[in-house]
Formats: C-alpha cells, sequence, structure tokens
DNA sequence: GCAAAACAGCGAAACGTTACGCGTTTGTTC
DNA sequence: GAACAAACGCGTAACGTTTCGCTGTTTTGC
C-alpha cells in the first residue's frame, strides 16, 4: 500500500543503500539528493519506523508508568514529559499502576515487551524489585518525585526533607506552636518530608503530640477522616500541614464541611500549587515543586541515558521548592 | 542478545514454522509443545512484537490525543480508556494538544507515523480536516466527548441537548425565573448544551437576557471572570448553570471571593462530576456523565473497526447524563 | 603529476517474525 | 488393507529498513 524505498529505487535507479543514506542524513550527490527528494513527493513517502526500528533496535518510544493518573500531579507531568519527549520524536506509552504495587510490576513487563527506550516513573513500591527485569534488559529508568533507599537509578525529585522543614518553619514564624502533620507513610516523598517537619519541632523544643501525628496513606479520603479527627481533638491544633496534594484536598474538604473557619480557628498548609489549589477557599499557602523543570530534567536524564550508555554511577537530581502565599495561615499575635 | 525463535528452533530441532504456529495459538503435537513451552521458559524467550508487527502491519498500539491533558476531564479518559485496551494486549500512546488546532494536527501525523492502529480522540477543531490522513490510511478513529456535524466517525458522547435541557429544567422547578448560563462556544458540545438549555427557557416562556449569556472560551479563567460580571450586574441572576468542568471551576471560585454566599445569594449548578467538585464547598449539584462507560465503548468501537474493517455507516453513540444533587441550588418558594 | 585519502555508490546480508503451499504422518472407514 | 481425510510439520519467501565491505571516482597535498 505505502510507497517503500523500492519503489523510490525503481523511480531513481539508485541503490537501497544510498537512499537510506540519504534518510539518515548522510551525503549524496547534488543530483542524487534533488531525484530522492522529487521520488519522496511524488510517492508521498514516509520511513515506516517498525521496519528501521526492527533493525536499529530503537523503537523512539518511552514508556511513562504514573502511580495514579487520576491524581492532576499525575497529568502535569505527563503534559510535560510528553511534550519534551516530542521535541526529540520520542513517543510517550502510558501506563496507570493504580497505587497498585501488582499493577506496577506488570506495567513495566508489558512497557519492555513493548520494547520502550527507557522508563520514566512515579513508584508505587518501595523496592525497586519490580524494576529489575528494566536493569536487566539494560533498559534505563528515571524515577520522579519518589526513589527508592540506595538504588542504581537516576531520579528527579525535590529536597523533600527541606521542604517538610521549611514548611514547619513558615507556620512556627508566624507563631504557631500546637502543629500537627497529615503524611503518608506509604511512599519515600511523605517520610522525608515528615522528617524535615519533626526536625524544625524538636530545633525549636516543640513537642509532637502522637494524636497531631496522622500519619497514612495518600488520599483525598485520608485527608478528609485526619482532618475530621483533627478538629475534633479536645486540645486542637492551631495549624496543619499537608504533606502532599491527595490528602491537601482532603483536608480542606473537612474543614469546609465543619463548623470551623480557616484560617481563624485553624491555619492550613499544603504541598503541590496544581489548579485546584486555586479554586479552593481559602486561598491555600503551599510548597511548589518546579514541575516543569523536574520534568524537564527528567527528559534529559533518559535520553543521556540511552545515546550515551556508558557505565556510570546514577545521578540523582534535588530540586528546590518554593513558598507560596495565601491566606491560610492566620499569624498568631 | 534476547533469545528468537531460531534459538527454540536450535534447542527443539523444530521448524519456525512450527514454533510460529505454537506461539500464535495452532495446533502442536503434545510432544513438540511441551518441548517448546521448556524451550521458551530455558531462554527466557519473549516475541518481540517489532518483527511481528512488522509482517503483520499491526502494532497494537492505539494513539489517544485530548484537548488538554490538564484538564481533569482528560485524566479520567486517558484511565479507562488505557485499562480497557491494556485487557485487549493494546497500548495507549497519548498526545495533548494544548487546545491548540495546530498542535492536533501535528499530532495525528505524529500518530501515523508511530503506526497506531487507531486514534481515540478530544478534538480541538471544528472541522474535521484534520482527521483526513487518518481517514486516508484506513486508521479508525473515535471521536469522544465532542463531534462535528456530518462526518464519518464513530462518536460517543453524551445526549449534550438534553442534559443542558434537564440541567434548565431542575433549575426551574426549583423556583428559579432568571438564569444565567456560563457556556463555550469553542466547541460542539458547548453548543449544544447551550441550545438544550435555550429550548427549556423558550418552553417556560423565560427570557434570557443577552448580559446573563456568558458564552465564550473552555477555561477556568473565562468562568471566574463570567461570574464576576454576573454577580456585578445591577440585576442579577438567581441561579447560573456552568455547562463544563472548568467554568464550573472557575466560577465557584469567584463565587467564594465574592461578598456573596451560595445558595443563598445565587444558585449554581455545573457539570462533570470529577473528584475536585467534592473538595468546593458548596457541594455542587451537577450534570454527570458516565466516563467509564463511555470510553468502554469508545474502545470497542475502535477495536471491532479494526478487527472487521468492512464499510459501514459511522456509529453514533449518545448516552444518558444524570443529576446528581448537592447543596449549591436554592429551592425559590 | 602521483600516491594517498576521502567520497559516493552498490549488492547483499542482516533484523525476527509470519504466511503460503506443499509434503508426510496418522487415523478412520469400508 | 486400500483409500482418503485430517492433522501436523517444513522450507522459504516475504515485511521495509539499515549496515557492512567493497569498488570505483574524485579530491588533496606535496
Amino acid at each position: 500500500m505505502a510507497a517503500t524505498i523500492r519503489d523510490i529505487r525503481k523511480q531513481t535507479g539508485l541503490s537501497l543503500a544510498t537512499i537510506s543514506k540519504y534518510l539518515n542524513g548522510g551525503n549524496v550527490l547534488p543530483e542524487n539528493r534533488e531525484k530522492i527528494e522529487a521520488s519522496i513527493r511524488d510517492l508521498h513517502y514516509e520511513v515506516n519506523e517498525i521496519a528501521r526500528g526492527l533493525v536499529t533496535n530503537r523503537t523512539k518510544t518511552i514508556g511513562m508508568i504514573v502511580y495514579d493518573i487520576e491524581s492532576m500531579f499525575s497529568g502535569v507531568l505527563i503534559r510535560h514529559v510528553g511534550d519534551f519527549l516530542r521535541k526529540e520524536g520520542y513517543a510517550l506509552l502510558v501506563c496507570d499502576s493504580c497505587n497498585d504495587e501488582a499493577i506496577e510490576a506488570d506495567n513495566v513487563r508489558f512497557l519492555l515487551n513493548k520494547k520502550v527506550e527507557g522508563i520514566v516513573i512515579t513508584p508505587v513500591s518501595w523496592k525497586a524489585d519490580f524494576l529489575l527485569p528494566a536493569q536487566h534488559k539494560n533498559v534505563p529508568v528515571v524515577l520522579m518525585d519518589r526513589s527508592f533507599a540506595g538504588t542504581d537509578f537516576d531520579c528527579v525529585k525535590i529536597d523533600n526533607r527541606a521542604a517538610g522543614y521549611r514548611a514547619a518553619q513558615y507556620l512556627i514564624k508566624r507563631g504557631h506552636r500546637r502543629i500537627a502533620i497529615i503524611a503518608s507513610s506509604v511512599e519515600y516523598t511523605g517520610w522525608e518530608r515528615y522528617k524535615g517537619f519533626k526536625e524544625a519541632m524538636d530545633e525549636q523544643g516543640l513537642s509532637l503530640p502522637e494524636e497531631y501525628c496522622r500519619i497514612g496513606v495518600h488520599t483525598i479520603e485520608f485527608g478528609y477522616e485526619s482532618m475530621q479527627k483533627l478538629l475534633g481533638l479536645s486540645e486542637r491544633p492551631t495549624a496543619v500541614l499537608m504533606t502532599n496534594y491527595e490528602t491537601s484536598l482532603g483536608a480542606v474538604m473537612a474543614v469546609n464541611e465543619s463548623e470551623y473557619d480557616c484560617p481563624d480557628d485553624i491555619s492550613m498548609m499544603g504541598f503541590d500549587d496544581l489548579i485546584m489549589s486555586h479554586v479552593v477557599k481559602p486561598k491555600l499557602c503551599m510548597v511548589v515543586q518546579p514541575m516543569k523543570e523536574m520534568c524537564e530534567k527528567a527528559v534529559g536524564l533518559i535520553l543521556t541515558q540511552i545515546n550515551n550508555p556508558e557505565d556510570r554511577p546514577p545521578i540523582e537530581l534535588s530540586m528546590g521548592t518554593t513558598l507560596r502565599d495565601g491566606n491560610s495561615v492566620k499569624p498568631l499575635q
């Protein structure tokens, strides 16, 4: 059906080798170049990437596995990673792990089977085991947002501990003493943010009663329930830090439905300035990650690994965060 | 590097043809079957989909183009379409049009170049021109959510006119007379919903002053500005219908930031029950689309077209919507 | 001018599958 | 036990590229 280089050979009288050379940017005699170009226009020829892939062993395709595609965080990631890859002629195969380790492992196998040249992933699992098949096949992997201790994969994330630390500082500086935290223990990210938070509290000699410490899963529901419990305490905290997007939302919901007002009765601080944060009232103070830059770095890392497959120690990029002001934190006298 | 069927031939002594037959589910003598299976285990053999694709002309890959991946609507669509496809062994290549017709046209070319077997798309453009290359190459296309008048593509969407009509009715039944609408004129969907709304208003003999009719683009900003303008009118509407997710959010923002209260000062009704709607206060009354079912149908349509490429008239599936109660509409005695 | 070097082009062999048409074996029936 | 059908297996030719090693032909530098 579609034209092949054989058809071009027929029209131009040149050999397959020469035509292929032209297609790949090699030098060809000007008159031959013209012949080929005319023929390509005439036949509407387009390179068959499948056939090319078979011999070059390259598919110009990258796989992306996100922990949960319904999270807006994932949407933003996919957009930017996709954009940057497109500029390099790569396509993006998207898989959703639905926060499930088994699905995640399956996704890796699926993508490898599709012969992707690299995998960008926001992992669900704590351990790197499920990535072994990729390592085995020498398919480069770049972790985003989350990572595991002591593995040999490139990784792009924020300095989670510093982010937690600064968020706590922000609240403390504004006079808060009874500060609660809602964090996720499901992934590395959550723990680090928690540790940073704890560090700042300890430094100031502030105690963190057990009931102020809501460590659980990474869901809207958990944020919601946790905030409800915090609001129900006889000694309510004056401020709450939510260390991820989902719990931030859940917590806002709970406050909005309660009899309490933010920031008058309770101050709140969230994570990740995705669009939804603008729409909730009050406007949340938050820690924001440089999403676009992270994606750019991740794409850069995966492409260098693909193009220079030398053995080098893994690179871990830790990006800074910024604090965005809002009106959800009330300064206490 | 990786094992091929030639390696299996060497181990089993069988021919390539027999092994291929086995791999594709053909009948093989039990003893040979065992030999092959043992060899596959031994060599960790996996079919090379690229090579298979070259001869079968099938890539087991579908392309999905969304009008804007940062919209949560798109996220949900991608998730479900991806899920359903996965069950059939298909992978999903995702492209983002960023609400830009030029990028959209480019996406189609890109996907065709990647040899996808079909394209599922929520189009930005009003005209089908940019899909011509797909039609030309006999690559099936299924439109989702939005469509164009009189084209020959399968399409899955809701009955937008009925949805607009029912939403208006809901408000009218609760005593509202001065009802405004915020809709998008950018895509078909928005117009249809507007028409349904207008029809219900006309039937009840209710007038729709020009300043109650905010027809514009499909963005949070537009929803925000429109609501601000409506609230600033000397004769404010008692209720506002927002006909898509983005404008619903923007409108909620505007009300939240204003001096007015919903539903006491103004009633609101939105579209699309995505997660964000739970988090905003008040809980919005809304028209909800059967997202998952729509995706299932879309995948079904694209797969039938792929597997039975007979010429048949295009199928347009119009799904029903449901009204979800909230507390953003105040009954006026 | 002449050897050496650089350049263009070519044929043929990959890459790892599936598809086709034809033998060979096996089993059934009269 | 002959005849025939069904089941199974095989060799080989695709699929549409790239790549390798080779042959001529031009350019370069002294």
